[in-house]
DNA sequence: CTGCCAGTCATTGTATACGTTTCTTCCGCC
DNA sequence: GGCGGAAGAAACGTATACAATGACTGGCAG
């Protein structure tokens, strides 16, 4: 029923040799190359809400053993990418629809509040940086590449966070547009992405523009279009479903 | 090398029923109190910032094994309560000045941010739990109990952050607080505690009229009164004062 | 006497083995 | 024929053993 095959397959990619350096030097970079890795693929949707990831399979893949992967699913845990249920493992959270509206809330609350600080500071390499972020989306939507486009979107919106000089408040945002890409796999209808593909682009002419107030409400605007274009309809997928018919 | 449970039986406190698991039983349970136990000793300035955290230490103490001392330290990490240096283990973070701002700046958005949707939502069994939580901060402060009353201060604003709904904003709030916690210990001038006793109850009384207004102005100055009252000196400690001072 | 180098120690990082729990499947019974 | 229970298997939780790296101390040379 589930494709928790989704993992095993390791025919699927250019992970070929995990095998050798399990020995050799630096293993923490390679862990975090490995964390960069799943959470990539859960953010690009490679790894569907749902999907379930077995330690042993992840270990096989990536070459380690059992210990250093818990320690990257207990961190992606932490971020809410992954549910850790205590004795059925781990699996790609499926956000519910209270949890979508205090993301996309939380969202609103802060990347808005961010952006007079990012147009004060703001500097033309800046503007630059953030122009050809919005390019390469842009031309990943118009191929087709989806994935990609959705983690074009989510680096873009953390990096105008990054902007604003406040870090604590920019690696929140970074969770948030992750967990805004799982929220978007759930109920974001399929032909409509998140972001329009210009409105990255309207936004960075504000910002360059150091108009505050108008890149303000642009964002909430923008924020706004994204969450009214998910179709969420509290799908039932288990237990709950007869509870709630029968249970009152 | 095996007596380590001479320390785990020593009748230590209230967890009576943890004779049998030995083996097991409610194991993620008793790792969820350890947790609170060291978050709170940190919360409360019984570890001061740059105490280190040995592994074996806490292994022993807690009487369990390193592994599992290990998975509370990433999480203590995660949420920068403690720091972990890759050979070198845990230490109680000590926050930098920026980091102090960060901190603030962020409270100063979210919290702020959050009182209209909590004077709108709150009710009279909230208000009463609210006046009591600050009574007994309040009670805290007189008898001397700095430590006490620390914890119970930051409780209270995360509880109000509860009380918007929003449990993602909220649970910033609640991580915001406990390092704030950690900036008091360092920069906060010791006769001076964070939150004036007070306070609280007045911010309670706007609520309480559903004056959101009101309540978000009182809350920003609360904010920019706690902040003023840090000396942040940028005392230097170790090797980046060298570097600073001829490094250029 | 001071500064450097080497050896030892202490502490963390990783892996593996074992115990426990849960899910699955099969068999028997209703 | 369907349902329930039991046995086996698979996967997670924990502990322990081993390896590697950084810190400290003692000795030697300049």
């Amino acid at each position: 029923m589930n494709q928790r095959q989704s993992l095993a397959d390791d025919g699927d990619s250019s992970k070929a040799k995990p095998r050798r350096l399990g020995k050799n030097g630096d293993g923490a970079e390679r862990h975090e190359a490995i964390y960069r890795t799943i959470s990539d693929a859960i953010i690009e949707h490679r790894l569907r809400p749902g999907a379930r990831l077995r330690e042993d399979a992840l270990a096989e893949v990536f070459g380690i053993s059992r210990t250093g992967i818990r320690k990257i699913l207990q961190r992606l845990a932490l971020e809410q990418l992954v549910t850790l249920t205590p004795r059925r493992g781990a699996s790609v959270t499926r956000p519910t629809a209270d949890e979508a509206k205090d993301v996309f809330d939380a969202r609103q609350m802060v990347e808005c509040g961010l952006m007079p600080e990012v147009a004060r500071r703001i500097k033309p390499e800046n503007v630059s940086e953030l122009r050809d972020m919005a390019r390469r989306e842009r031309e990943a939507l118009r191929s087709g590449e989806q994935s990609r486009a959705i983690k074009l979107s989510a680096a873009f919106h953390e990096r105008l966070a990054q902007l604003s000089g406040n870090a604590t408040l920019a690696a929140f945002v970074g969770q948030l547009c992750s967990r805004s890409s799982l929220i978007l796999a759930v109920y974001g209808s399929s032909g409509h992405l998140g972001c329009e593909s210009h409105d990255h682009d309207d936004l960075i002419g504000f910002l360059e523009a150091k108009n505050g107030e108008r890149a303000t409400a642009f964002m909430s605007r923008h924020l706004k279009a994204i969450e009214a274009s998910l179709s969420i309809v509290e799908e039932e997928e288990e237990t709950p479903d007869l509870q709630r018919i029968f249970g009152i």
